[in-house]
DNA sequence: GAGAGCGTGTGACATTTATCACATTCCTTG
DNA sequence: CAAGGAATGTGATAAATGTCACACGCTCTC
């Protein structure tokens, strides 16, 4: 069966994406360790860490559901059943403190893993997870998730450079936001939008302007402040949720100067 | 030779400490893969990761040596050769934002590794490291440290989970600065130093004032006047760099109302 | 022991940011 | 379409925090 077309866990360099043939299709040779995919360009995908039969095994132990918008997927301080993947869709990390209200932490995108920290921690979720609009996830069986880990050194560093780069992003940002002021940390939240979560200088964010200022830790007059001055100054268009980033280096440039 | 003491990697729950026979003595069967540490009382620590081979894999390929207080260890922006473990002593993790005044950013203490995100990352230093005090270091090869991983997915685990720790720590702290007043922070960083680094009420932080308020993200003067009233309210005791938390309920009050 | 240099504490003041109040717009629902 | 409620923008004000200035005390050196 050499070069079948096979389901299979496709490192797309940053992490890992779970899906049917349909989407991302591979070819594997005899033995199914090395693999081409035909839809991702990145270079890493050319070699997949799974061979046939641990990828029959996740197969055989994941199911895929959906979450409607505003659905709550995880709830912080329960224990860790499954590994969950996001195969699509936005979710929202956030924790309630004390019973008041969220306080959002991050935006997590499509081929992440929900709460992968905490699964090698004590086991319990640390945060609450909730879908931002309607997505797509799978649900890994845990001891198949470990026991892959455990076997399989390669598999074990790929989710290493996940939960590494990760770690690093959040480091970053909380940086950024511990460190400076309320301009820097606008400025920030609107790159980080356009470059980490949407990819575009154009995008609609999924909040309230409330949310938002609560995001970046702010008041919500202050954003609404910060934004129009921003509009003003040329530097981005503004149409309710709705944002245009015109002069991104400008925004550097603030976001550097604190 | 079953049971024969050996040279070893203790998993110390937490992290790793890499220590001659005489600190961290072992005992290993006869495969050298069930090991009893002699030493340390962490439960974990009762099976290593590690059989005899490996272990003198990595002796092979480690060199020891030590830094006097102030020596920088690590430049950001260098190339990652090897793998450090921090044996003893305390190192401030920093980075030196444009050539200006550093930003520290965490303590690093002993059992611990410097920088391994960044090794899973783009294999470049991302922050800067100096000894606070006299420090012992081990430098392991890289590439040895590597391919242990991905043959061995029980060491990789372990990484994983020390990577998932430091992970989550960090988010914790700086969700705390990012979202705190000045009080707040003040006495997050005093109950860091006191739970986290030092285990103890008293100790005597390695930072003048000002480098203690960029630790945490606020002005000298401020710091001064938040531990001037902290002590005037009993909270605690203060002698220069020396400090005793009297009353850490009401600090962790403190922080709990940021 | 005198002086220089550094680290530190404290008051006065300036700036930033949050809070409050309210008008306007937008969206939902009947 | 009308009405109500939520979301938003903006001015006035209060509170928090940074900045500046300066004095004190400690250490080191000559």
């Amino acid at each position: 069966m050499s070069h079948a077309l096979i389901k299979i866990i496709c490192n797309f360099a940053r992490n890992y994406h779970w899906d049917s043939m349909k989407k991302t299709s591979l070819f594997a040779d005899s033995e199914g360790k090395r693999v081409t995919c035909r839809d991702c360009k990145e270079k890493s995908c050319a070699a997949a860490v799974l061979n046939l039969n641990e990828i029959n095994l996740i197969n055989d132990n994941r199911t895929e559901t959906t979450f409607r918008k505003g659905d709550i997927i995880l709830h912080e301080g329960t224990m860790i059943s499954h590994i969950i993947y996001l195969k699509s869709g936005l979710v929202k990390e956030y924790i309630k403190s004390g019973s008041e209200k969220e306080q959002i932490l991050q935006i997590v995108k499509k081929y992440s893993y929900l709460g992968l920290p905490s699964l090698f921690g004590d086991r319990v979720n640390n945060y609450s997870y909730a879908a931002l609009e309607d997505i797509k996830v799978c649900y890994i069986d845990l001891n198949v998730f470990n026991s892959l880990i455990k076997k399989n050194g390669n598999f074990a560093y790929e989710i290493l450079v996940s939960v590494s780069r990760d770690s690093l992003n959040n480091f970053h940002r909380f940086m950024s936001q511990a460190k400076k002021k309320t301009y820097g940390r606008v400025a920030d939240a609107l790159l980080y939008f356009s470059r980490i979560i949407y990819e575009s200088q154009e995008f609609e964010i999924p909040f309230t302007r409330q949310e938002f200022a609560e995001l970046i830790g702010i008041a919500r007059e202050s954003s609404a402040r910060v934004l129009a001055k921003f509009k003003e100054e040329g530097i981005l268009d503004l149409d309710g949720r709705k944002i245009r980033i015109i002069k991104p280096e400008l925004l550097r440039q603030i976001s550097k100067n604190g």
